[in-house]
DNA sequence: GTAAAAGCTGACACTGATGTCAGATTCAAG
DNA sequence: CTTGAATCTGACATCAGTGTCAGCTTTTAC
């Protein structure tokens, strides 16, 4: 499919699905005229990256890990190395520790509203 | 107390300190000179904005909400408009789907870490 | 064959909190 | 008084993903 297809259907702007491709985290064929041509898997694709950039990953360590992940269409490409696997054990944590300050956030924002509305 | 000490107990920079005074979410008294002396409850002050930043919100959104909160003495200093009440619940809302974003993809960074593991 | 729609590359702008540096001033202690 | 540490203001830089525009080429539909 063509790029303003998959920016549709993925919600993500033309824009960052070329970003995307420089960064290395999505490939696509490209027709003789040099548009680029996504495969179907793409959504699923672009769907996971945005979901790891809404995580906090940086767009190089999303590039290492995408081809250590069990793909659509099969198993892993490349597996994963101690030094990435440190690292995306880091990053889990440190999501863990944000999971609990949005928590506590999220809790402290309730209390003013409550405030709030029983006036 | 100094803003040296301010940052040092907050863990916050200076610089950012001087910043959240000039966004208004931050107020302090002034020595004859013209430095920053703040009171005590500047240390809580500093953690929660510290908080909220870390949720998502901007400094506009905090600066009106600060005045709404009830305070280490005392009771709030304004109340929250039906306005900003919406708002913080729209933020509230954002805060709960990020969180459920979190969670996914921590468990998809458990999934490629556990397989690597078990190589 | 032609025209409109879609795509291409490359460049520059933006956000918003924070880092950093320079030069001047104030504070605290001897 | 003096000196060194702390603070002041103001300006510019950074990050990283995204928006946007220009100028050109390809594709698609008639």
């Amino acid at each position: 499919m063509r790029i303003g297809e998959l920016a549709r259907r993925t919600n993500v702007s033309e824009r960052s699905l070329r970003y995307y491709e420089a960064q290395g985290l999505l490939a696509a064929d490209r027709t003789p005229g040099g548009h680029r041509d996504y495969p179907e898997r793409a959504v699923d694709r672009v769907v996971l990256i945005q979901e790891l950039f809404a995580a906090g990953l940086h767009s190089t360590k999303i590039a290492q890990l995408l081809p250590c992940m069990r793909d659509s269409d099969g198993g892993p490409s490349a597996v994963a190395t101690p030094r990435l696997v440190a690292d995306l054990t880091a990053e889990r944590d440190r999501i863990d520790r944000t999971i609990a300050d949005l928590v506590r956030s999220r809790d402290t924002l309730d209390e003013v509203i409550q405030v709030a509305e029983g006036t």
